[in-house]
DNA sequence: CGATTAGTCTATTAAATACATAGATTTAAT
DNA sequence: ATTAAATCTATGTATTTAATAGACTAATCG
């Protein structure tokens, strides 16, 4: 399951990707716009800017805004920044490999040959999925709800 | 991340696969050969066995075995079964589907046209991946891990 | 029948994680 | 100085996970 922080996370910055550009954001706006919960967004924002995902400028005129275009800022980033490696299990994680401890041998553990298809197929989607790409893909959506509207 | 829950449970379906045919198979033999504890191992057989994934005998010379032959049963059915739906949110789930309460317009969400993807694509997957399917690859991977020994 | 074997059911618990909320502090602009 | 904004620290509650313990039920075998 995806946790309500990398969901208000990724929610988060298709706003800043949106607004890109156009100087900080505030946290406020954000929260606004998207229904999330104030308080739990700052700790959220807070960390993806230590995670290096985002900048901010404190005092008035300040907020938040993408460290990097969002055509540079993946989902799989943002997962993984906040939820850790996106593979099932850790002995199938390319970027934070652990073995199973309960595992007797990896080299022959039917779990790990299917887990291991399923994280690369994860990372495959995630990883070529940035924020301009789903920005442009809500706005076709966007048009297609109008048109519908128009045409009843 | 899969749960220890699941990875026990799908551990402890190839052991019952490998076997199936040969009568019942003991809690205690599946646990002492895949190490794992007892006590929990008998929750997990029991709630596979009330999803219907598995039958029992009770009393001497009872155990577990497939309710289906191993080519029937697939991972996709075992983490349904157990984890509930596999999508990472309800929004995206074929089996499970629940409205987000805390998204705005489902359309025009694109977290979750992404996690859409996600999900059909862990789906393909797991259920195209049996148990049959997986102790035939087990087996190739052994001979090689053999061959491999020999060569040194 | 009755002893043994093996699954079944019901509680309980310890630890971790998720999802926040509250309040004080620091920094920057006007 | 005042105000606006992010930042930091602490706290709390509920849920889930990963077990463990013990009593109960059913089937077999002699």
């Amino acid at each position: 399951m995806l946790t309500h922080k990398s969901k208000y996370a990724l929610k988060a910055l298709l706003v800043l990707a949106k607004e890109f550009g156009q100087g900080p954001v505030l946290i406020s706006e954000i929260s606004r716009r998207e229904e999330i919960p104030r308080k739990f967004l700052e700790l959220i924002l807070l960390e993806l800017k230590n995670e290096g995902l985002l900048g901010s400028k404190k005092g008035k005129g300040g907020g938040y805004f993408l460290a990097r275009p969002p055509h540079a800022i993946h989902f799989g980033d943002v997962l993984r920044a906040l939820d850790g490696p996106i593979a099932m299990t850790s002995c199938v994680s390319q970027t934070g490999y652990r073995r199973c401890e309960d595992c007797i041998d990896e080299r022959t553990c039917g779990v790990r040959l299917v887990m291991k298809e399923v994280r690369d197929a994860m990372a495959k989607i995630l990883d070529a999925t940035s924020l301009t790409d789903i920005l442009k893909r809500v706005e076709i959506v966007g048009w297609n709800k109008e048109a519908l509207s128009y045409s009843i």
